[in-house]
DNA sequence: CGCGATTTTGATCAATGTCAAAGGTGGTGG
DNA sequence: CCACCACCTTTGACATTGATCAAAATCGCG
């Protein structure tokens, strides 16, 4: 699996050609309106795999638009066990929280080498007041990540070990929007070890229910990249949500 | 326990005198702005213990502020299995989710007798647009319930079982505010069984872990009344947030 | 006083964790 | 271009947590 390579991850010349404008805050903002957020970030950056965006416990300076590849939110506990709370992808917008100036909650890693259009921190708030339909996005967008943390604590909660990670593979095969090219899988680049613990599992019994998946021939996940081999079955043992059946 | 009573929930004669104000939506509204809410809002209804202020995949029509009572947010799998999202209490503000005209993604059930003050959905998208500092606020509390449910997916996440329950029930005494009287204990209406589905375990396991802690002269919870004997044991074996000792 | 819901207890079982060691894989530097 | 090294994955034996089942005890309420 390729997380860190030579080529740099993609930084698009500018707020009108950026590709994901759509998905996170800037929605919004057509037009001559993009000017508003062109002028208010700070630029880009590029950061390697293993790298941090944020810690928890640190005072952040800056928010962040995720532009180019996958980042692992978490959570470390005093006895050092880690949950991951979510996997962003291009589109996230990652930093906000209910006191901005409070120590971050959660931390930021890069899974992949990552590309982030950079907000500062401070002018954020007269930045919203301004221009009310950038809040009224942001309360969306908060929405969006408090059904997904409800997902996820379902699936931890309710589920055993192999519906977990079919749903949970599942999730990030639609987040990635479609296969890399006619089915040849969905580019995930993260290891068992992630999978353990955004699922509360263990790598090695992460590792037995993969293979339980493969000779069920329902999934093959390897190097990232992750092959749906039985949509359906995989539905059934995923024991999807009361009446939401995709 | 007393979950349903004779005397009913109490609600304010209006939101001048509202005791919740200042933790829901309404917060930014002061003085005279106050009548925005007032005429906004269909009014206030009362609810027995019990009684679903909203299923999983309906559509609501209206939204919610949790006035009086405890009401639980939970999700429902098609195996039947059950996750208790959060307990939500006075000042809690229900219903709000991305797409308001979906299907609600999870069920809002009564725990005790509960007094809401109710909003109509539809015109909902308008109010905020017309003010500007409401989406504001939507904005922080969605960020809120985001933290919320990213310290619960650790708690189910990371903690052994005993751990998990220590958390959960330091966390709604802090939800409480303060002891009903002096040392008394707080008043926690929920059951065994609510615990349960809200850590992912047994309810039989949830008793076992409970006479653990009593014994261990930790915390005794009877009757939806919590004494705290323990403090610094507690969060102790809590194995609260690295970064964060309280 | 009696009934349904809740809690408790004990015995047994299944799911998942722990430990240890071996085998792969890709990236790096010589 | 090769070889090494760190990290990732796999496998097997065994330990432990928490689930399941069943029945008794308790509590709240009518």
């Amino acid at each position: 699996m390729v997380r860190s390579s030579r080529k740099l991850p993609a930084i698009p010349a500018n707020c009108r050609e950026c590709p994901i404008r759509g998905l996170t805050v800037c929605q919004p903002l057509e037009g001559d309106h993009l000017e508003i957020v062109q002028r208010f970030k700070l630029g880009d950056r590029v950061l390697r795999a293993g790298s941090q965006l944020y810690r928890p416990g640190e005072t952040c300076t800056e928010l962040y638009n995720v532009l180019d590849g996958w980042v692992s939110l978490y959570h470390v506990l005093r006895s050092g066990h880690c949950q991951i709370l979510d996997f962003a992808v291009p589109g996230y917008f990652l930093g906000y929280q209910p006191d901005l100036d409070a120590p971050m909650q959660h931390g930021a890693e890069c899974i992949t080498d990552v590309a982030v259009c950079v907000f500062p921190r401070q002018r954020f708030a007269a930045l919203i007041e301004k221009n009310p339909s950038l809040a009224i996005r942001l309360a969306w967008l908060n929405a969006r990540d408090t059904v997904i943390a409800h997902e996820h604590l379902t699936n931890v909660g309710c589920r055993p070990a192999r519906a977990r990670m079919a749903q949970l593979l599942l999730e990030l095969c639609f987040r990635c929007q479609r296969p890399v090219s006619k089915d040849q899988g969905y580019e995930i680049p993260i290891t068992q070890h992630h999978i353990a613990d955004a699922l509360g599992l263990t790598s090695v019994y992460v590792s037995q229910m993969l293979k339980l998946l493969r000779e069920q021939r329902l999934l093959v996940f390897k190097n990232g990249l992750l092959r749906i081999l039985d949509p359906d079955g995989l539905a059934e043992i995923a024991d999807i949500d009361h009446l939401f059946l995709d």
